[in-house]
DNA sequence: AACGCGTATGTTATAACATATCAATACCTA
DNA sequence: TAGGTATTGATATGTTATAACATACGCGTT
């Protein structure tokens, strides 16, 4: 069972349709969605777990897409850049947008045990981070909010 | 809000307050703090900014402290279980603690030009991350908040 | 068609970050 | 002082990421 923010979901149309997403992103922004940046973020897509670059490299290869890191660096590149993707800094990993696109500032909470991910829409730490930049006259260009933890599944199991 | 990383102060006794605390947190513990952990401590807080491990490991060597890595993240491994440092992962570094012992969920201000880190106390987004942890009935363990950007310095260099 | 230009890929090598393992030594403490 | 635990020393390896350079492809212009 896939689960979005630890919660099930109806997993092959939520893959499809930011797919979708994803294409006409593309058009409008005239972004190419090659194959293999296609085929990455439908990697990423499917399961909700963060999956390192030399994962990802492992499957592409398997596909014959493709054997050497930058391979899976620069498809990992483009779908961050294009706001696709997220890497998180706490794994050194990287996983699909779920939100595709609307991302500002995400924020994650990441299950030690099974590596699932729920990313939680934005802005759930910006008011204060925001006020501690203004007070130092930082200029904050980009932002990383992760906790680490046990998902609800996982603090069963661990019961 | 302690903005130590972009704004002047006494270094010198703020080093030396820093080890002193360090040195009486340890002898409460029960820690050990050796004189490779503590002249890494020492390094970490020579400059307010994040160092790799590596960068640690070739100050150590060249004092004949040890020449092989384990060296440098058997000593960050300790600073940061006592307290006394943070990693910071969106730059695979470390830097020590500003406010010695009694950090729970540091947040960091970190410059991309200079790589000064400002750490702001404690608490910054702590509220809305725990909201959306509760909603998904997730329990965090340990949080990374840090955001990137320029500090006032730099943002006047880049003018 | 031939050309020039920009984007994307292929390929090799290496940099940068981190840990496993095992033996030797120091330190408590009973 | 014997035995357990923590620390250090040393070698090797694992993992993540990028540099550097060459080639292929799409596309508009001549």
């Amino acid at each position: 069972m896939s689960t979005i923010g630890f919660a099930p979901h109806d997993h092959h149309s939520c893959v499809a349709d930011t797919l979708q997403k994803a294409d006409s992103h593309c058009a409008d922004k005239g972004l190419r969605l090659t194959p293999v940046r296609r085929r990455a973020l439908e990697i990423l897509l499917a399961d909700h777990r963060a999956l390192g670059a030399y994962d990802l490299l492992a499957v592409l290869a398997a596909e014959g897409m493709g054997t050497q890191p930058p391979v899976a660096y620069r498809a990992l590149d483009f779908l961050v850049k294009a706001g696709f993707a997220h890497k998180i800094e706490a794994l050194n990993a990287y996983i699909a947008c779920a939100h595709l696109g609307e991302c500002q500032m995400p924020a994650f909470l990441i299950c030690r045990a099974c590596k699932s991910v729920a990313e939680a829409d934005t802005a759930v730490a910006k008011g204060r981070l925001d006020d501690a930049a203004v007070a130092a006259g930082f200029q904050i260009e980009r932002t990383v909010v992760e906790a680490e933890g046990l998902c609800p599944a996982c603090q069963d199991i661990a019961a």
